[in-house]
DNA sequence: ACAATATTCTACTAGTGGTAAATACTATGC
DNA sequence: GCATAGTATTTACCACTAGTAGAATATTGT
């Protein structure tokens, strides 16, 4: 009784993904069912509205980010290369995903801030709790862990986002200059006279 | 000879911001003439396009919140104390103008990403002059000036968003634990055991 | 008064997200 | 083999928005 589903949820997630590298982050709901072979309403069924649709790349985006991750600092011995290799790999990552990062973190849905914050916190959650053993660890308030979490998740994405889109500098460099930053932070320089 | 416009760039600009802070940063450009009190096409004759209303809001957005920073920071000494109040103050005004923030890095313009970088520059470009001279002081290498300015940005705009939109924490003690990472860096806890 | 001209509004197009109702398809019971 | 029940899919539509062309209106110089 009844038909078959034509595709099924991941298939047309992977449509959308190809759909959104070749079109950009602008894409119609109508160009991705197109790409799968299907129509609009399909779509809908399988994976929700825009904002679901967003949510659902998010999650692969996210996972994909945190893989690369674990696999580029699991190699580096301390804590120092192992934060450089974080940024790289991040970098990177964006890079090869560059249009699902803006259709993730930009898109045209409506609750675009929600989304950001989504995708932030994906990453932000793991981090927290490592701030805070660590904290706990060297005796000092791990209250400060989410701040820090959101702080670094911040930061990663706006230097991704320009890079990817206004730099040319190779990534290697740019993680090792981000790394001095977040390292050993703005002490040793006073700067700040009047601003 | 031709009647006088009933209401000039600045005016609109007014009318949109109300209407925005009003309806939320999905707002139409019919619903921002209406509070203007003119029609669709006026709006276009005025500021162009939704981009170019986006950009020229950026740049009120991106003035005040400059404003408020000098502001406070002019009247601390220490550098540490200065970086606190910047960082208080960046939270303080984005949060009384959330909407408009919202609407400057997030709107329903499609050009989000570049919206966002531009928003960004605004102030990173001062940043980065800041820096670029106190690394050129301190006998360091200039070159992250730019990085270091994009890092900050964007770890203001993901505090300032996670703060405004999910936190109950009084924003005085955000910035002291914000400005503890980027004071002294991560260097102290020797984290990142396997992550 | 009248013409020239700047200003504004009305009315429209094109395209989007989203959905309801009609249609095509497939497996089963007889 | 064939009707039938139930599901998958599509067609056709709505509501809404960005953006624009051209009609209508008001103002001012002569």
């Amino acid at each position: 009784m009844g038909g078959q589903p034509v595709i099924d949820r991941e298939r047309l997630l992977d449509a959308a993904e190809r759909a959104i590298r070749r079109d950009g982050a602008g894409i119609s709901i109508d160009a991705i069912a197109e790409e799968a072979g299907v129509t609009k309403p399909i779509v809908y069924a399988r994976v929700g509205n825009r904002a679901e649709l967003a949510e659902a790349l998010t999650q692969r985006l996210a996972d994909r980010l945190t893989e690369a991750v674990v696999l580029a600092t699991r190699k580096r011995r301390t804590p120092r290369t192992r934060l450089v290799a974080l940024i790289q790999s991040n970098l990177e990552t964006l890079a090869e995903n560059k249009e699902l990062f803006l259709f993730v973190t930009g898109g045209t849905t409506e609750d675009r801030p929600q989304q950001t914050l989504y995708f932030a916190s994906q990453s932000a959650t793991l981090l927290a709790k490592g701030f805070a053993e660590a904290r706990t660890k060297a005796g000092k308030d791990p209250d400060v862990a989410v701040a820090w979490a959101y702080s670094l998740v911040g930061l990663l994405n706006m230097v991704s986002l320009w890079w990817v889109v206004e730099s040319d500098e190779p990534a290697s460099k740019v993680a090792e200059q981000v790394a001095e930053l977040i390292w050993s932070g703005l002490a040793e320089i006073s700067w700040m006279k009047s601003r």
